[in-house]
RNA sequence: GGCGUGGUGGCGGAAUUGGUAGACGCGCUGGACUCAAAAUCCAGUUUCUUCGGAAGUGUGGGUUCGAUUCCCACCCACGCUACCA
């Protein structure tokens, strides 16, 4: 390391000299210490798709910022990673490229393990894991039978994506315009039995939960409370005018009974189907929304259509008959698949009844003296009862709470709490998943593979033939001896990929263990002190995780009630795109290090040329790094060119962790180049070591850069520990740096101060450029590692000032700053404020009204014109 | 339509509890060094200006001695979600 130490700041050598050290010496191998306070930092683990994106980067330098900050406060830190290795993408390249998914899967995590290495990070290696592995899954296998004895588990048949002509399940990501994504053949819509996992015995607690989740960014936690949906309501039972039965609806307004003025029904409802069988009309309208349904586009701006029913139904208070629709805007899968139809107080009622001609009874009337207009929309806000028999001049809780109780003890109505929420479909048609441990007998009859036939692997030498998955053709897997010795077969099905990545974080605290699932250690661990990740997993991922890690506390393996304790989104990263307009008005779009952009003097983007050809390309919109806009920058070129501490630095310093990332080259060099001259400075200053280093009182312009310093440390400390603010930390550095690089050097104490500024500036970048600092640890005289260094502490007396900038305002604007003493009185501040000359100039021949004091920060004189 | 996030120089962003708007960095302009280039260093850089100042944080109001920050109304962008009864 020492013969690194040179005039030229070189990272292809130091970096790797310095991971050295750290394997050599096993630095962040995590070991259970009950006696220390643990800190447990979590990113999400990647799908090993080929090549770390700028995406990865930035998520991975968060947490390792992070971590490494933790441990420099003396915690004893886990940080594991691990691949999400299951999923379509090894499939498609299967498909493409005739590799088996495993080795294409195995392959793709040696090469981004080691990028993953080459940026420094500080994991645990031991700890690894990809959940193809068996010794990962067939964990989840014996859970999955637990969740079965619980009841937690059921079969039922659900509606799949069916490609006619591969003859194949396509995921949804896989039908693009309602056809099958490489048949092109349009995709048809087939029930088939799969397995669910009843997450909504969860949706309660999972709910209520997310009042006490302090950590969580509001954002998420509304995105989840919406997507739970939980809605308090009567589920109400209407009598068929002809006596054959009831039509049960759910509604929130039972306060707008008096207003129904028809039913409306879901065309799969089964009252449509059995109207539908004597009815060709009705018949083809059901035939009609089949077909609507399958593409989302159209749903958007589909116009309301039904059709009226043959029958009617008895009005529960008032006993009149109500007409039955059947309407394309009722969904048969939320609630009974019926609607009371309000066309006063439900926009979409109100938008069908005009159109077809329905009567329209207001029922509410606002609180307000404003006034409804029933003409022009309907009135959907809470009011007083009218039109409703002698509930009229209620309000809305009391109108609802009587008609409830009424039609409770009449027998015709519950009250309920409705979920948007519906249970998980984990069953994937797919090869490149977790077997789902299922047998079947030769009646169909089903029951979990026994826990000693654990794992059911999943065959990885296969032959890949066509689309379909391998599994159905491989009769040594699909065929199997049940337990009580009769032939039987197994499930063919793989579980949803979120399934591995709902307990891998538990995993990560003893992922040695091969008798449980989890041991004492998670016990340590768990829960995850903070999680990072991307925004786009606010919903699925982060519900079925805290739903998982429920059951599994419910089974006794874990003992808290939430995974995450704190859990930080960080945003896109983002670069300008490029691109031409064919004639066929397609887009083609270039990538950015392919292009030259010619700027005008002040700097704003002129024209941009692809250097192949030297012809414009038009400058787009800067948006998110995709391959689908060309716009990613790869950021292995961008550490071979510059350094892993380069990038890393970067990447924290162009935006906050929450917000988005605008990727900018020039930048990277100007975070290149504030390490090189860090660099420069450290070593001069090291080669001016002087004799004596000299031990008299300090001059006033070393304290103030003393008092810098420890400002410095103030501010990092509250950046990176409260606020997760990394870029204005780096900024506050920064600012040190050039408070030192301008000081003179020219006494032994000046050389101690500027010491110890340096050591100070090295210790506080330390988890964000841990190599150079590393390095430069050294030339400032230590020897050890400076990842087991203590983190900086704020010597307080070194932010006493002698003076005190205080503003001084006229009116509310700044006229002066005035110099006074720290513990200046309000008189003091008032007399030093309008002594000033600039003062003057705007209070003379005035009357001051009001002077206004703020201690230690300003005056504001307030004069009359 | 609903929910959420955001709108500040040429650009990324800063201003943490209502108190100096534009920290830090990029870019740009000028200069030094150099045969030259790169690298490096120095100075300047919100706009307008009669050089006194004035205006200025999406728009329009309001509260306040004082508002990027709080309140009301609106506009725009992005994200998620979507006929949820």
């Amino acid at each position: 390391m020492q013969d690194l130490l040179t005039e030229r700041y070189d990272p292809a050598l130091i970096e790797p000299a310095v991971q050295a050290q750290w394997d050599d010496q096993r630095t962040f191998a995590a070991v259970e210490d009950p006696a220390r306070e643990k800190f447990y930092c979590l990113c999400m683990f990647p799908y090993p798709s080929g090549r770390l994106h700028m995406g990865h980067v930035r998520n991975y330098t968060i947490g390792d910022v992070i971590a490494r900050y933790q441990r420099m406060l003396g915690k004893n830190v886990l940080q594991p990673m691990g691949w999400d290795a299951f999923g379509l993408p090894a499939e498609n390249a299967a498909i493409e490229n005739n590799v088996p998914p495993a080795e294409w899967t195995r392959s793709n995590i040696a090469y981004m393990r080691g990028q993953l290495q080459r940026l420094g990070f500080a994991y645990d290696w031991s700890r690894e894991f990809a959940t193809c592995d068996p010794s990962y899954y067939r964990w989840e296998q014996w859970f999955f039978s637990r969740l079965y004895e619980k009841g937690l588990v059921y079969r039922a048949t659900a509606v799949v994506n069916w490609d006619p002509v591969d003859q194949t399940v396509l995921a949804n990501e896989q039908v693009i315009d309602g056809c099958g994504w490489r048949s092109g053949a349009p995709v048809e819509r087939r029930e088939i039995p799969q397995w669910f996992l009843r997450i909504t015995a969860y949706a309660d607690e999972l709910l209520d939960e997310l009042d006490r989740m302090d950590d969580w960014p509001d954002a998420v936690k509304t995105m989840q409370r919406n997507w739970i949906g939980r809605s308090e309501g009567l589920s109400i039972r209407f009598a068929l005018s002809d006596g054959s039965g009831d039509l049960e609806i759910f509604t929130t307004r039972p306060d707008t009974l008096y207003g129904a003025t028809y039913m409306a029904v879901a065309p799969e409802h089964p009252l449509t189907l059995q109207a539908a069988a004597s009815h060709a009309d009705i018949a083809a309208f059901v035939e009609s929304c089949r077909h609507q349904s399958t593409s989302e586009a159209v749903l958007e701006k589909m116009e309301k259509q039904g059709v009226q029913l043959p029958f009617t139904v008895e009005h529960p208070l008032t006993g009149e008959a109500l007409p039955v629709w059947t309407a394309n805007f009722v969904l048969m899968g939320y609630g009974t698949g019926a609607v009371m139809s309000v066309p006063a107080h439900d926009q979409r009622d109100w938008e069908f009844a005009r159109k077809y001609q329905l009567p329209i009874v207001q029922v509410v009337a606002p609180t307000d003296d404003k006034g409804a207009d029933i003409e022009s929309a309907a009135f959907t806000e809470h009011g007083i009862a009218i039109n409703s028999g002698s509930y009229d001049g209620l309000d809305f809780q009391a109108t609802f709470d009587a008609i409830a109780d009424r039609l409770t003890a009449e027998g015709r109505a519950e009250r309920r709490v409705q979920y948007r929420l519906r249970d998980w479909l984990v069953s994937r048609q797919r090869y490149w998943g977790c077997p789902i441990p299922v047998v079947y007998d030769a009646d169909g009859e089903c029951q979990p593979e026994s826990d000693a036939q654990l794992p059911v692997v999943l065959p990885e030498n296969v032959a890949w033939e066509g689309v379909t998955s391998p599994l159905k053709k491989l009769p040594e897997f699909a065929t199997t001896v049940l337990a009580d010795g009769r032939p039987g077969s197994r499930e063919t099905d793989t579980f949803d990929t979120f399934f591995e990545s709902s307990w891998y974080f538990s995993r990560f605290c003893c992922s040695d263990q091969k008798e449980s699932m989890v041991d004492g250690r998670a016990d340590y661990w768990m829960p995850v002190d903070i999680y990072i990740g991307g925004i786009e997993h606010a919903v699925l991922h982060l519900l079925y995780a805290r739903f998982f890690h429920k059951a599994m506390r419910d089974a006794g393996l874990v003992h808290s009630d939430e995974p995450f304790t704190r859990l930080l989104t960080q945003g896109m990263v983002c670069k300008e795109t490029y691109f031409r307009e064919g004639t066929s008005g397609r887009k083609q779009y270039f990538n950015p290090a392919d292009v030259d952009v010619t700027t005008d003097e002040k700097g704003r983007a002129i024209t941009a040329r692809l250097r192949a050809d030297g012809d414009e390309v038009t400058i787009g919109p800067v948006e998110k790094m995709s391959k689908s806009k060309n716009n990613g920058i790869d950021p292995q070129t961008l550490i071979d060119r510059y350094g892993a501490d380069t990038v890393r630095l970067y990447t924290m310093f162009a935006a906050p962790p929450e917000q988005s990332l605008e990727w900018s080259d020039t930048a990277v060099e100007g975070a290149f180049r504030f390490l090189k001259s860090l660099w420069r400075l450290t070593l001069r200053h090291a080669s001016e070591r002087p004799q004596e280093q000299g031990n008299k009182p300090l001059l006033p312009a070393l304290r103030t850069l003393r008092r810098h310093i420890h400002e410095t440390i103030a501010k990092v400390s509250d950046d990176v520990s409260r606020r997760y603010k990394f870029n204005t930390a780096i900024a506050a550095v920064m600012e040190l740096v050039n408070h030192l690089t301008r000081a003179e050097a020219d006494t032994g104490e000046a050389w101690s101060v500027m010491q110890e500024g340096l050591e100070t500036a090295v210790l506080l970048l330390a988890p964000i450029v841990p190599h150079i600092t590393q390095a430069l640890w050294q030339a400032l005289g230590h020897d050890g590692l400076l990842a087991e260094q203590t983190w900086p502490v704020l010597d307080s007396a070194a932010l006493d000032r002698d003076t005190l900038e205080l503003v001084v305002q006229v009116n509310g604007k700044k006229r002066a700053v005035v110099n006074v003493a720290p513990d200046a009185d309000r008189e003091t501040c008032e007399a030093a404020a309008l002594a000033d000359s600039n003062v003057q100039k705007f209070t003379t021949d005035r009357v001051i009204r009001k002077v206004i004091v703020v201690p230690g920060k300003l005056v504001n004189l307030v004069v009359q014109d």
